[in-house]
DNA sequence: GCTTACCTACCTAGTGATAGTTTGTCAACA
DNA sequence: TGTTGACAAACTATCACTAGGTAGGTAAGC
């Protein structure tokens, strides 16, 4: 089992840097150390390894998610605490895994998008969660649907980081992320 | 000149839809009825391509920007126009060519990065002049720096967009960038 | 006015490299 | 003994790119 964990590892930072046609089996058995045929033990086709690679995905952002809701912490800080999550992605130059996949969607194996609309789903519902909560704290003075808001959010930090990795820009983000907080705190 | 622009045309939209590392001459042969060997005369590298598509989709923009800086409308309706650009994007199932160069960055020619650089800088630059204008017609109620708010909605802008074309969901588009506007109304 | 030279735009036919994948073998292990 | 996980070797397809050549146009030189 350590040698799949170690592959899907090795794939998931390289389509998170490069991109899923950015980069190739032979990547990943340079990484790992086996051969290109081997991989194709543990993941026959491509495709599969993309499949798996979204549920990994997806399970970790779930976990972490989790563990930010299970918190004793404010509404706010747990948004914080999201927003961090896109910021240590920027910081080892990674796109989010879903974001990456989302601009190559028209090129992906059809049987990948599935996973890739649920991805969203659930981030966007986490964020719904905590907006509600943040609004029932009076830390967060919503104006209208917090699903929308969520959906607001996700696509700032998404569009935020797609924009600083190019650009090298990391303060950028920052101000970025922290006028949307702040935001969210505005009256109407 | 006709074939170069024919070239630029069909390369330009394979670039949105399917990315930089996602088409090959051998598309865009196919589509402009000439061989691929004959491409490289007109482009000697895809590099090349990609450079000069940069500068073709920047001078498009500016156009697009000028033309509605220029016009006589309010400041909310240059936003409102702005967006539009995106929204047709996405019913083209396009991306925004910047946007889908940041996504594949790492694996970009460094050459081609100043001027995506330049791209982001560009229209956020501009995105600033219409919120300031918006703020002296007492359209918008921004915070503080407008030059942060330009980032923002640029950066959402480019999220919804990316998210939107994966999920197949323009409502969910239409719904955010909705929701950014009327958030630029609220009061603090 | 005709040659000579050069140019653009395209062609056929390849190059070596790499893509994802398949086949068949084999040792270690359960 | 059958399964697992690795291997070498090869496959077909495609990648970006190059070599060398042709057809037609332009323009200078005499």
């Amino acid at each position: 089992m350590e040698m799949k964990e170690r592959i899907l590892t090795s794939a998931q930072r390289l389509i998170q840097q490069r991109g899923f046609n950015g980069f190739s089996y032979a990547d990943i058995a340079e990484e790992v150390g086996i051969r290109k045929a081997s991989l194709h033990h543990h993941f026959p086709t491509k495709t599969d390894l993309g499949l798996a690679l979204i549920e990994v995905y997806s399970g970790q952002l779930n976990g972490a998610l989790l563990s930010i809701s299970g918190s004793s912490l404010f509404a706010d800080a747990k948004l914080a605490a999201y927003i961090a999550l896109y910021r240590r992605s920027l910081e080892a130059d990674c796109m989010c895994l879903g974001g990456m996949l989302a601009s190559e969607a028209l090129t992906l194996d059809p049987v990948m998008l599935p996973g890739l609309k649920r991805f969203f789903a659930r981030n966007a519902e986490w964020l719904t969660e905590i907006l509600v909560e943040g609004r029932l704290q009076q830390l967060f003075t919503l104006t209208g649907n917090a699903a929308d808001h969520a959906r607001l959010l996700l696509s700032a930090l998404q569009g935020a980081l797609l924009i600083a990795r190019a650009t090298g820009d990391r303060e950028a983000f920052d101000q970025t992320t922290a006028l949307l907080v702040t935001d969210l705190m505005k009256k109407n």
